[in-house]
RNA sequence: GGAGAGAUGGCCGAGUCGGCUGAAGGCGCUCGCCUGCUAAGCGAGUAUAUGCCCAAAAGGCGUAUCGAGGGUUCGAAUCCCUCUCUCUCCGCCA
């Protein structure tokens, strides 16, 4: 959420920097509901004020065994005024919550300005991009062939988009995991999390999916429940702080969470159909950083950092992209994406987001610290990146790795996980 | 699943028949005093959000919040309803 008083002081220049999001901010709703709201709020907390000095006033004549007839009646006509009153304002502040709830958050100054992915600015590149003297194939034929990785049983299971694994490729996949924890741990300093994949609203309004993109999100909806399936470890592991205020010594905070991941993928058909690039459950390693606000612009680059370790301990070539504007996801101020070469595609793809929300979660959250300059409770700073995509990570091994003979090599990093093999084979 | 108890400020804990309780008391914390040092003692302060006034800071005046939401009432932490969560006992269970 972005902040209501910049919003009232400086709504040109936020509707000017929202634009660059695709946003088309109402402004002159906007100033309507405000100063609806502003008249409105003072006259209700007038009355309010009347009422209170009132009441007091009977209690004290009550008290002291005087009549009190005179002040009841006084204070009788109010009531409905002042009922009324109060509804109007409610009204008109969930009004304007919910306008606020939808509303992007404004783009880095760094950020380039771009309508899509065309637009991004590629900051970085690492590795080489492997030339192979022979037929190569995708995961999906490289999979079938090792009998390690069925679409078809998962769709006769649960339908499009999911995917079975057994065996070493079973295995690959949770070595995958267990080796990005255990990088993300114990050389980059973060502390492992553990936490529910199954959330309330209050979660996902706080990082931001709620409400505006219910529809990409797997809703249990019952009597019993009313509960969300997460679509990244983002959403429960930045909430943590929900509701908190932390003490200075207490930022950083730095979180590696490994969790299924469930989306809808609504609005995607056709798109990645085949294979494991865009799944409605898949594996992800995530990173989420709570921060002092001057900090967080050096820690998007340190925890960015982090992914491509990973990458490169993996051996697998990379690109850095600055994301434009227009790319820019709804909660994010700044975004590195990270793009693996997927030989089977001739294309770098996306395999981590890293993101810098500044103070946009924390505010939907009333996540805090007390910053001991001023002794007051501040708004922190929020941060997440992919570190990395498990599912992606898998089928970039494969492609990457694989021989002429459909067998696939095993990452060095990645054997003492794998009971000391060194290859898949059939 | 059955039976019962509870949810108050950073923590503990009081809130009587609804009224001067944003909330006693204690602990903790901050500042000051005192004291050879420490301990103890004394004094002051110590929730959050938000509106208005003020050029702004300081400050002032309000409003809201005692798990959440609704109701009764001139007035609710206190009464009523719904929900959430916690605890105890029994049953079941990975």
């Amino acid at each position: 959420m972005l902040d209501p008083k910049l919003l009232r002081s400086d709504l040109d220049s936020v509707a000017e920097k929202l634009r660059v999001k695709n946003y088309v901010l109402d402004k002159q709703l906007f100033n309507q509901l405000e100063d609806q709201r502003k008249s409105l709020q003072v006259s209700t907390q007038q009355l309010q004020s009347e009422r209170n000095s009132k009441s007091k006033a009977i209690g004290k004549a009550k008290a002291q065994g005087e009549d009190v007839q005179d002040l009841l009646d006084e204070v009788a006509s109010l009531g409905d005024s002042l009922k009324q009153a109060e509804n109007q304002l409610g009204e008109l502040q969930t009004q304007l919550d919910d306008l606020l709830l939808v509303m992007p958050n404004i783009p880095d100054e760094s950020v380039p300005a771009g309508d899509s992915e065309e637009d991004n600015i590629e900051v970085s590149s690492w590795g080489e991009i492997p030339e192979f003297d022979f037929e190569i194939k995708d995961h999906i034929d490289l999979g079938a062939a090792l009998k390690g990785m069925d679409f078809e049983r998962a769709a006769k299971l649960s339908g499009a988009r999911f995917v079975t694994m057994t065996g070493p490729l079973a295995t690959l996949h949770r070595a995958l995991i267990q080796f990005m924890l255990n990088q993300h741990s114990l050389q980059h300093g973060y502390t492992e999390a553990y936490a529910p994949y199954l959330v309330n609203e209050a979660t996902l309004t706080g990082t931001g999916q709620l409400p505006k993109f219910k529809e990409d999100l797997f809703h249990l909806d019952s009597e019993d429940n009313n509960l969300y399936m997460i679509p990244t470890a983002e959403v429960p592991i930045t909430n943590f702080v929900a509701d908190t205020i932390l003490e200075a010594k207490d930022l950083p905070l730095k979180y590696v969470s490994h969790t299924p991941c469930f989306r809808s993928e609504a609005g995607s058909y056709g798109r990645d159909v085949r294979g494991l690039m865009r799944q409605h459950q898949f594996e992800k390693v995530e990173l989420v950083q709570i921060v002092k606000p001057e900090e967080s612009m050096q820690t998007l680059e340190q925890l960015t950092g982090h992914a491509e370790a990973i990458l490169q301990l993996l051996n697998l070539p990379y690109r850095k992209v600055l994301l434009c504007g227009g790319d820019l996801g709804f909660a994010s101020a700044k975004t590195y994406d990270l793009e693996v070469w997927v030989p089977g595609q001739n294309a770098y793809r996306e395999i981590s987001s890293c993101s810098n929300m500044l103070d946009f979660q924390a505010r939907r959250m009333k996540a805090r610290w007390r910053n001991p300059q001023t002794g007051k409770p501040e708004l922190v700073h929020t941060l997440n990146g992919s570190g990395l995509a498990v599912g992606r990570t898998l089928l970039a091994v494969m492609e990457n790795y694989q021989q002429e003979d459909g067998s696939i090599r095993i990452p060095a990093v990645l054997q003492h996980f794998m009971h000391g093999i060194s290859e898949i084979r059939a």
